[in-house]
DNA sequence: CCATATTCTTACCAATCGGTACAGAACTTG
DNA sequence: CAAGTTCTGTACCGATTGGTAAGAATATGG
């Protein structure tokens, strides 16, 4: 036990509580008195423990990756491209409307536009929003490789698409869509699927 | 011409100088000297002229519905299902990285979360969001009586999709997205249209 | 018990927030 | 010209913003 008076609430639940608010109200739309409210602490503890409101939810946008994107990571170990794929929609759709947390997704509605000091917020979420088609992308060229993706088939493309209808779901979760309905929307999508990876058809 | 003083800036372009604003920064990421400063105007001129800051945005937003989404009610009146939805996607990609106006579309990024005052601006929002989706629904039904959209298609799925991808595509715009990334995830959506529209293909 | 280290609480800071009171300037009407 | 009306500019309002100084409180190590 570290030297000192110790601290009297728990580091780990106060983050989360952090990222509840974040996650329900945006960056800019989080006060510190939303924030401590919610973390039943003081200011001055906010910031011994965690540095200050930029710092605070940068560590819980990082828990947030680590936790709720856990099946994103999952989703892209899938054996076969069309797994990958499904899984990730479904996941999305769940995730997006999982009632035990705020819906929507941090990473689309924690600052998609901002005044100017919020800048870089705003800027590291799109950042891991790009990230995030990457990693589909790579999965997709892996496919490719594999055989299991048709040689003629835009792993690129793909994963735009995939990642925008993901995007998109968010939004829609955002606006309160229910979970059957953003379902719906990931199946419309994979109903599809294997025809949208052949570009074109031989004539 | 009225008796008093005349108003010494022009209403119209003051309107569209705040549309921009509130385009870029979103409701709460704007600020009453950020619209003062871009439209050449006092606070008590801007308050003598539009009310305050949130039925300014309610103007500023009509505007944009007005002008900007002018190509969704254009797109609604294509002859064909198809052609439709190939006028929807490829107006919004243009309209969403036109250089002309800010990036992405305001409806999504105006206030996509948000502080409690900011509420009510948050719900009107997603309901045009939602009438979107309405319109594009209500097209596809008519496309369903006119023999142009299969009789196994649902409507409501269809645009469901096709408002979800358009969202998709906005938060990809407000992330920097290119025109022609844009494009490409409209022929993407495009490309698989007719088979997405058939539920499931007789066995 | 003392010294040291850390956290807690209270009270505060300057800056900015959205919004407005007021006086003078600029116009129309008579 | 004078009266009436409306706009503009300055200067301000209370409330809230993110952030902090200072001292009391609570622990460990001696």
């Amino acid at each position: 036990m570290p030297i000192g008076r110790p601290r009297a609430f728990c580091l780990d639940t106060a983050l989360n509580r952090a990222l509840e608010v974040f996650w329900r109200k945006g960056y800019e739309g989080t006060s510190l008195s939303d924030l401590t409210k919610a973390m039943g602490i003081n200011r001055p503890s906010l910031y011994a423990a965690f540095g200050n409101k930029e710092a605070l939810f940068r560590k819980a946008l990082d828990r947030y990756i680590e936790e709720k994107g856990a099946y994103v990571r999952e989703a892209l170990e899938a054996p076969t491209a069309r797994g990958v794929v499904e899984r990730l929609l479904f996941g999305a759709a769940d995730m997006l409307t999982n009632p035990d947390h705020p819906v929507g997704c941090l990473t689309v509605q924690g600052a998609l536009t901002c005044g100017q000091e919020a800048e870089s917020i705003r800027q590291e979420l799109a950042g891991i929003r790009a990230q995030y088609e990457t990693r589909i992308r790579q999965r997709m060229e892996q496919a490719q490789r594999e055989g299991d993706l048709p040689p003629g088939a835009d792993p690129a493309e793909v994963a735009r698409f995939i990642a925008t209808i993901a995007q998109g779901m968010a939004v829609q979760a955002a606006g309160g869509a229910s979970r059957e309905s953003l379902r719906q929307v990931a199946e419309t999508a994979l109903r599809v699927w294997t025809r949208q990876t052949v570009p074109t058809a031989p004539a």
